[in-house]
DNA sequence: AAGAGCTCCAACCGCGTTCTT
DNA sequence: TAAGAACGCGGTTGGAGCTCT
């Protein structure tokens, strides 16, 4: 096994995908199909591991990949999403058509992240402590089954409903404005309009 | 003009889960 | 049932391009 991994490593090109590159995974899959992402990178040509062709396709050649700045609702709505799942960027991503999980967790890093914390910040200043305050819904550690699996496909909305029971996140969210400060009209989750099933058009 | 510092995004890595044998 | 393979996820890193001095 460690043989295997040290010859994988040596042997599998890595860095930034040529356009040549490109070309042979998407015509590769057009005519296979997606799936058993190591049978892709061992007969397409390929030097790459099957892990960085499920990236590439998935992250760049993909169809209906949506390129650019995010629009003011897509900001709007990451924001939102996260205060509720907090970094479980493959379902806000999934909310999101044309964006994919990398470019959302990218653009909250780089360009949310400050914003939110500094707004965080002033929050502080004004706002009592709250069980609530600052704690997505959906935090990391509560992870027991992410995605996964191999041939299981995306699956998420299984996922959003698991977590959903474990968490008990429908009694949450029945108590009055439970999710974040109330004192804090800027914070997410406050503004009126704000429907729960926005961000879960499937429930 | 140049080089130092910074920003942003594509890609890699390690780990947990699920599938297959 | 166990072991290994495949897959998907979130965290992290590297480097190209941009901005500042």
């Amino acid at each position: 096994m460690e043989k295997r991994e040290e010859e994988r490593k040596t042997h599998v090109k890595r860095g930034l995908w040529k356009p040549e590159e490109d070309m042979i995974l998407r015509s590769y899959i057009d005519t296979h199909g997606e799936g058993n992402w190591a049978d892709i990178s061992r007969r397409s040509g390929l030097k790459r591991g099957g892990k960085s062709c499920r990236l590439r396709w998935k992250n760049y050649l993909r169809p209906n990949i949506k390129r650019g700045g995010m629009t003011p609702q897509e900001q709007d709505l990451i924001i939102r999403m996260h205060k509720l799942l907090g970094n479980r960027w493959s379902l806000i991503a999934g909310r999101l058509p044309g964006r994919t999980d990398n470019e959302v967790k990218n653009y909250w890093n780089t360009h949310l992240n400050k914003k939110s914390s500094s707004r965080k910040q002033n929050a502080t200043e004004s706002v009592e402590a709250s069980p609530w305050v600052d704690k997505p819904v959906m935090s990391t550690e509560v992870r027991g089954s992410h995605g996964g699996g191999g041939g299981g496909g995306e699956g998420e909305e299984d996922t959003t409903t698991t977590w959903m029971e474990e968490t008990n996140f429908f009694a949450r969210i029945e108590s009055p404005l439970p999710l974040t400060a109330h004192h804090n009209p800027d914070t997410l989750l406050f503004d009126p309009s704000f429907a729960f099933t926005d961000c879960f058009p499937l429930l």
